[in-house]
DNA sequence: GATGAATGAGTCTTCATTCAT
DNA sequence: TATGAATGAAGACTCATTCAT
């Protein structure tokens, strides 16, 4: 019945407008990341955030109790789904590990360097400090579950003697930064400067994969 | 009597300020540079700056025309003395390129890296789209001359035999990317979350170090 | 039983702050005119602008970039009124020339000298070092116009025969002077001294006329 | 024996420095006068003032308590010798009225209209609510003498016969205003507006004596 | 729900005044 | 006496937040 009432007025009204409505929360929650990402949260007003999002400013607060709890839903609700997605593919797969490894090096480029919520990272180094719980919390969702990702599949590579074995903990702090820095990078210094400075990813990640396999590589007298 | 007491009082009592214009700028810097390597550039009030300086908010004003002048001088000055002093013996060394490199990298952390001067790299990436020429100027002043000492290294390793050739542009980028990112994470995420997370330099360093130099191993078949 | 109090409150307690968009930017005006005239630009605070309007600080930015915008917008908009009124009814009448000049003198004195607009005169010249382009614009659409009014009426009585002829340039400026200065005076030094130094405007204006008038009389032999 | 040890230095020492010492009183006061009637008394710095006058910030507070008795002693001192001086020939002498009031207005405008002195006029003008005492002070020591003088000149002239009677009071005002307003002018609204309006003092003087005259010659029937 | 006028606490900045040298 | 570094109160302006409409 109420799916009935729901399709009749969007057959009858602009639905347009209908699914604006509904999607204000998420509309605010795009408009606040690209500015807050862009110029800080600090430098970042409310208005222009409203603006962006084709509302009023006090529209914005019919959604959140302020500037801060739309930082922090802003974090959250941008970060849940990217997890969800990420690296559960991998680990299922019974494919060779450097294989893995490529899938995981370029899937999150993808998935989420290439995308705007590479930005987050960028704003959680800003703002760390001033929203420490904010900062646990990405380090708790993001940061700690994809290095294990990454750990899960040294792991299983050196299980499998694919790999040899080496200190999994720093190996997967050493090779997760690359693509972390670059994702940071992307959205500060990088517009900055003379964008021929920037390396395409597929360069950037072709040369890091090969690079880890090579350190990852069994069979060879320690250096 | 009384000029006894008037003595002991000009002894004991501390003057309502002291006349010390030659340090008062050193000292300012340090308490900007700590605020806003914390805060950010916004949410670091100028009394609080002043405030750790030990002097008044009207005294800044007297060093620094203004808020955007004290951080743009932080920039300049703290980063000039951090380029003259790096690198420079590095190139000149005839030592293996494998131990130019450990120095590099153990050279880097330990006069860079460890110090507050890392914080700036934090603050640049959170400011950089607000000053976008403090920005290039960190790029040209820092980024491209360590880059342009690590290629020379590779390079001459290269040249030399000791190291297999590679795409030295894009190497540069990848393994400065660790270190560069351990910086920035030691002045936002990190300090937030459990420190045992943080593994050590030297252990970090070492890794670092064997798997480039296992990158660069030359006489191995391409992967 | 509460819900009755909370009516009655809610009837008696005057709102925070009513919406009245229209009326704010003309109360904002009267207030600044008021303040800017006794005190001066410099020593007048906007809060004390805003107050007086019955508004707050924050609000008079709704209407007014700052306060030189106040300030400009306050002598535009407060000028242009007065320069349509007065004088048109003068030129086109076909009255004796004596009477004209009669209405121009006694004419100025109510519709300017005596409002508050007159303040405006002391205001410019208090101000026109610091706004030069205000004195500008004031001397082109007040002293200007006025003058050409007074000139025309000079000048048809000499075409007319009713007054001798003379150096029309200069009488203008010299028997505009007393009751320009009038308007000053009474916005400066007359208020703080004793009042019964102030002659009233009848007997003022009264022997102003003769004087000119005597001045202006033909059939006689020069001085 | 000062005198001789006074002499003494004075032989020794550079003069300059020595007679710099002794009128940076009057240094200052003529600093002062030029930027508070250029600028306003709030808009003047006293920073402004001391580097003018070619000292330090502090040492104007060791020949004035503060801005405030800055200005007032400006005033005062400015003022006094220009009263003393003027009139007092006039009065004194057997021309006839019509060669004493020549002297009047040209003698004004020589001693004070032209001269810098009559830039206290616009200040007061501009001040006169923010230092009623000053004001007051101003009239009854400028203001009023001034008035005597034309006063006693009329009335001279009337009870010689020279001119008719008339209302002494209202003449008297209405007869300053010109010149008065020129030299408030001359500090305020002329230097904004292109110079050609500004009417020579010469023409301008000539025209207004020679209308007072008419209106003071006797013999006629009245208006 | 949506709006935007109104608020006022907070911050940068200026400058008269003080005082160690 | 002279200096100018230091102070801190004061004021312009911003913007997150509230609320009458």
């Amino acid at each position: 019945m109420p799916a009935i009432t729901q399709t009749r007025q969007k057959a009858t009204r602009p639905p347009r407008w209908e699914r604006r409505k509904e999607s204000r929360h998420a509309e605010l929650i795009d408009a606040a990341l690209e500015l807050f990402v862009a110029r800080g949260y600090d430098a970042t007003r409310l208005e222009d955030i409203a603006a962006r999002a084709g509302v009023s400013k006090g529209t914005l607060y019919l959604y959140f109790a302020g500037k801060e709890d739309l930082f922090k839903a802003l974090v959250s609700e941008t970060i849940v789904p990217l997890i969800q997605s990420f690296g559960e593919g991998i680990t299922r797969s019974r494919a060779p590990s450097d294989e893995l490894l490529r899938r995981f090096f370029f899937g999150w480029w993808s998935k989420v360097g290439a995308t705007k919520l590479s930005g987050i990272a960028k704003m959680m180094v800003a703002e760390a400090h001033n929203f420490p719980d904010m900062a646990r919390f990405f380090q708790k969702e993001v940061i700690t579950p994809a290095s294990q990702v990454l750990a899960a599949i040294l792991e299983r590579g050196i299980a499998r003697g694919e790999f040899r074995p080496l200190d999994v903990e720093v190996a997967v702090n050493l090779w997760m930064a690359p693509i972390a820095l670059k994702a940071i990078w992307s959205h500060s210094i990088g517009p900055c400067c003379a964008s021929e400075l920037t390396i395409e990813p597929d360069r950037f990640l072709s040369a890091h994969l090969e690079f880890v396999l090579r350190a990852l590589a069994p069979g060879r007298t320690p250096l």
